[in-house]
This record gives C-alpha cells, structure tokens and sequence, in this order.
DNA sequence: CAGAAACACTTGTTAATACAACTATTGCTT
DNA sequence: AAGCAATAGTTGTATTAACAAGTGTTTCTG
C-alpha cells in the first residue's frame, strides 16, 4: 500500500514529497513553535519552567491528586530516571510530596501538596489562554475536535504494533 | 476578544475541558510518541540520533546543499549556541564542513559532504518508512493533508504576533 | 518455603541543551 | 569617515536529560 508516494519519496524530491512526511514535518514545527511560546510566557510571568507545569497537572487529574512514579513517567513520556530527579526538584520546591503505597511497597506515589495546588491554579489559567490564543484564532472547536481524534489516531499506531 | 472561550476555559473544568487542550495534549503526546519510536529505530539500525538527521535531511533540501547556521537553527527550531555545538559534531564525523560567505564575512554555512550525503540516503528511507507506518496505519492520504494544513494553521498563529 | 525472576524506583555517570556573555563584521547616523 | 547599534556565530557555564547499573520488594516456581 502507498506504493506510489513510498517511491516518489524515496529520492530527494522536494515538490511532491509524502503527506505522511510533510504532516510529520508540520507535526514538529508546530509543537516545538507552541513549546516556544509557553516557555517564553512562562517565563516572562516568572513561573516554573513548563514540565514542572505538565507534572502538576497531571497529578492533579488522578484521583487523591497524587499519581504513581511509573504512571507518571508514562503520561509524559519521559524516562523513569528523568522523572526521578524531576520529582525531586517539585519535591525541593515544595509543590509535590512522596507518599507510598501500603500494599506495596515498592511503589511512590508523587502527591500534590497545597502548595502544588495553589501554584498550580495560577499557572493554569495562563497556559490555557496561551493555548486558547495559538489554537482558537484559526481552529474551530470543532476543528480542535477533529485535530485531536486524527492525532489520538496516529499515537495509537505509532505507540503500540508497527 | 475570545472572551467566551477564555471564561470558559478559566476554571479547571475537567469533564468538558476546552477542546483546544486536549487537542494540545493530544499534539504533545503524539509528537513524544512518533520521536520515541524512530529514536529507537535510528538507534537499532546503528545510525546516527534523531537531530543529526535532522541537520542532514535540512541541509540536503537547501540550494547547493548547504546553509546559513542562524537559517538553520530557525528551521530546527533550536537555540543558536546549540545548533553550534551540534554542528561541530557533525563536521567531526565527516558529514557537514563549515563554508564562509564571500560578500559577508560573519555568516558561515553548514555544508553538506559527500559522506554526509551517502549517509542521509541510507538514513532517509528507514525514517520514511518508520513515519508511513505511523501515519499510514490509520491515516489516509486526504487525512493527512488536513491534517498537515490544519497544524501549519495553527503553527503560523503560534509563531506570529498572538 | 527457599531461591530465582520480575518489578518499581533510585542513583551515578555521561552527553546534550539552554542561557548569557563575548568576538567579529556589517550597516546606519550624523 | 567616525562612532554606535545591530547582526552572525561562537564559547563558557550551569541546568537538564538519557542510559545503564544498583537497591529493595514482590511474585512465581520447584
């Protein structure tokens, strides 16, 4: 299948190079230009870098507001030692607390601490805007919609079986 | 302006949270997903990381094969000083050698050789085929076209004024 | 109920990245 | 033309992340 466009995109030819590669061109661009200008706002408002933002959040949406290492590693698709010292510095900071599990104790859970929630309350409100200005002025909600369910559709080719 | 969507989107509502934060969470996780996975390609097939084909793959699509170090970063979207850096590596392993401009002696372009070439040649048809796996998988040609015009729409409200 | 295998997380080392200061060249202003 | 701001790239420092080995816990197996 594809035969055709998997032929002419084998040599270097610009004009009519795959959809599939040019959407994967569009893809990086745009994230990293919106990455960009969240870090660039967060910064200027003197808030936690971005992934101190995406930690907060996530746990804020488990239940009991705390969220078990691995999990976590997992939904923001970074390593389990990256995470580790990650979660130290939220720790440091004061935003996050370890709690373990008593059933297994192998297990720590990264749980919000008041602190965490407050700043994080603050924090929100100015991403989405943020997100609200890159994505609303050319995407309908229902465009946003439809951008979503193509996206969730390619991650699940992309993250389970080739 | 946006005053709806913004007070919409203002308290953490998470049952019907904005449709344009999913679709970004949704962007993010998809994006983190495809790297992941041509990351482990690149590396299994023993080839050179992710950015290195990056550079290459800019650098062969610019005339005469090369390009403006400062014209470079922008399209990679990465910091100056790094692009610097990442380059010297490049021009270490033999695939890029620095060229100067003649009318104007600051600006230095990366220049692609001819190892630098052969590699990208052997390097381009796995990436490819790793991102028409990803995307083919459930995306037609059509779809994924869309997909490419919606995300530039997006990417051109995100870098330009807000 | 030992002992090995698997699991969850942490730590230690190494490489890559960002950020800010620096050098060199060009263009603008008067 | 002299001086100053702007531009293009590099370098130096410190933060961040990745990879692999290590620790403690649980589960499976004979």
């Amino acid at each position: 299948m594809e035969q055709a466009t998997a032929d002419r995109a084998r040599d270097g030819d610009a004009s009519e190079r795959s959809a599939h590669g040019e959407a994967w061109s569009a893809l990086t661009r745009t994230h990293a230009a919106i990455v960009q200008r969240l870090q660039e706002m967060l910064s200027a408002a003197d808030f936690p870098p971005l992934p101190w933002y995406e930690v907060l959040a996530a746990v804020s949406e488990a239940p009991d507001e705390r969220m078990k290492m691995g999990d976590l590693a997992e939904a923001l698709v970074i390593t389990r030692g990256g995470l580790t010292k990650l979660v130290d510095r939220l720790v440091k900071a004061g935003l996050l607390e370890r709690t373990f599990c008593e059933t297994d104790r192998r297990v720590s859970y990264a749980t919000l601490t008041p602190a965490g929630r407050d700043l994080l309350s603050e924090m929100r409100p100015a991403v989405i805007a943020e997100l609200e200005i890159a994505f609303s002025a050319n995407l309908s909600v229902a465009q946003a919609k439809d951008l979503r369910q193509t996206l969730d559709s390619v991650r699940s080719s992309a993250c389970g079986a080739g």
